[in-house]
DNA sequence: CGCCTGTGCAGGAACGTTTCTCCGGACCAT
DNA sequence: ATGGTCCGGAGAAACGTTCCTGCACAGGCG
């Protein structure tokens, strides 16, 4: 507990025989040192077992050393979402940066407590106050998705081709020509709007009749069957049902159960977002891989290089997706 | 983009007509100055939006000003962990501390790197190499549950009495005397041995053979089909079946009622770890809440405490559990 | 009137880095 | 020899706080 003063700058360069500048040089790569006295240097370093104080490298910087990882509060609990943190916590860590939680506050007025570099907006959420609080930081945003508010400009996004994946989809569910439903969340997120813009869209494409149910994002299974049962009587025949939360797939499959409907026989099945517990059911249920590790890495990164100047504002990259095909929509299964 | 140079201690001693001494001492309460004073060096601090830059106050104070989260990667994406994790960035926040995430990596080497006043650890599972280099920080610990390696002695501790929580589980389950089964998760966490071992010494009191039976806490349906069709062969006659897994609940009702037992008419199901999901299902499963959130918050709380010695080392605190008796479980349902 | 205590504040030294500036010497060409 | 260039490195000033120390003045007491 009672700790041993630790190593500095100082020590490093009183054991080595050297000033505190050449031994700064020589473990930061600055500066004109020959690569003798660096790994001389380095070698008394790291016996000293000497590692640099943040707080001062931060100070002398005008750098926080962290950046910020913020997502809306009703959807947390998905697992898409522990899993993007973790994603983002590595890469921040190989750059050198420290993840930090962001809670949603009531109070904005504690919001200057947060000092960050950056920060990584995941999903955001048309209206969120939060929002705007972070903006006001003034720090460089990345957003995980579109930010939907009007006149929204961040400093980098990362996204996935929502409208393509759902093609993809939907291409791979329709075969004979029935309706296709969709149980999908509302439009004040990207994702939701975007793969609900999509399926209209090849509705209108190959002449069908969109057969749209609103669902929760951490849906229930009421909310499910409903939408199922209804969509089962729509007329023209549904062929398959796309569950947009991957907590409803499963319960779609029991629900159709209950109306007669055999999956995949009658009827296939499909969840847009992908999760372990869909891989594994009775019937294991085709889904997307919206890789939600690699979009939290990218985030991170790109928030990072932002911060070096290795990427310059606007900067906007697409995640590809993966369309996992399983029995629940397989002519085989 | 381009950031007008923040405001400091002496823009606003120089605004004030005072020292920087007095502008940090009126902020901060320390020193001998009148209440006159401290209102008006608050007031011009305020309208001057200064913000206390946290790298210089780190840096003099000698501390990092964050401490950091940890949890086993195999049981990432549980949504307990999400709920706890946001728990612990609020209290951590309401400290004035911020919550850094720490990704589970294989090289202890870059675990210099992170520099923090302190950690949490959720469910330390034994074995796990994180934890002898998050020791090797020598700050303070705080565990979520006990540390099972031998000889582990941390500087604070939050649990749950999963024991008694155990029993009183058992207890309500219990009716006409028959077998309850139990699908529990390993040994090498704390929670999985309490209650494990709670039930089997309820089994011993009331005279019952156990029926334990392995699964993974982010357990599959198959392995739940599994157990519970063996389960329901048992010799006495099974009247009810705890998952401990949230996941696994309603596999062994679906199970359950493959095996032609009707829940709760011929079978009580009963989950362990409660969440949301449980709530909705079409019969919702009676579950303890075991409340990661406020988990979260204790645990950061108990941490900060420890760093500003308000708690001495070596703290224990038990968090309340609560049955929460649902339809999966009534007479009535 | 002198002394002592207490109040209200200012000075200034840290904390450990980074980085700008500068300096002595070696080496080369004139 | 003289001047210039380059190399290897040292000095020292920041970065913005905190906090220890000290000073001036006021009032009370003998």
């Amino acid at each position: 507990m009672n700790a041993p003063r630790p190593i500095t700058l100082q020590d490093v360069a009183r054991a080595a025989g050297v000033s505190t500048t050449t031994v700064s040089d020589a473990l930061s790569g600055r500066g004109r040192l020959p690569a003798a006295t660096r790994e001389r240097v380095a070698a008394v370093a790291r016996d000293l077992g000497y590692v640099a104080n943040r707080s001062a490298r931060n100070l002398r910087r005008g750098r926080t050393g962290a950046i910020g990882l913020y997502f809306p509060g009703r959807t947390i609990g998905l697992e898409y979402y522990m899993h993007l943190a973790i994603g983002a916590a590595e890469e921040a860590l190989a750059h050198d940066l420290a993840l930090t939680l962001i809670p949603a506050t009531k109070d904005p007025g504690r919001a200057p407590s947060l000092h960050l570099d950056g920060v990584v907006v995941s999903d955001p959420v048309l209206g969120d106050p939060m929002l705007e609080t972070l903006t006001g930081l003034r720090v460089p945003i990345v957003t995980c998705e579109r930010d939907l508010t009007p006149g929204a400009r961040h400093a980098g996004r990362v996204e996935s081709d929502h409208a393509a994946a759902t093609r993809t989809l939907l291409g791979h569910l329709s075969r004979h020509g029935g309706q296709i439903a969709m149980l999908c969340p509302g439009e004040e997120t990207a994702f939701g709007l975007d793969i609900r813009t999509a399926y209209q869209g090849w509705c209108a494409e190959t002449g069908r009749t969109p057969l749209v149910y609103d669902v929760p994002l951490v849906c229930e299974p009421q909310d499910v069957s409903r939408a199922v049962a209804e969509a089962l009587r729509a007329p023209g025949g549904v062929e398959a049902i796309v569950s947009v939360p991957d907590g409803g797939a499963n319960s779609a499959v029991q629900a159709a159960f209950q109306q007669g409907r055999h999956v995949p026989g009658d009827l296939r099945v499909a969840s847009y977002v992908d999760s372990p517990s869909l891989r594994g059911l009775a019937t294991p249920i085709t889904a997307i891989d919206i890789a939600p590790r690699e979009m939290g890495r990218r985030a991170a990164r790109m928030l990072a290089d932002l911060l070096t100047g290795a990427v310059a504002p606007g900067a906007v990259e697409v995640l590809p997706t993966r369309l996992m095909v399983r029995a629940s929509t397989s002519p085989a299964g």
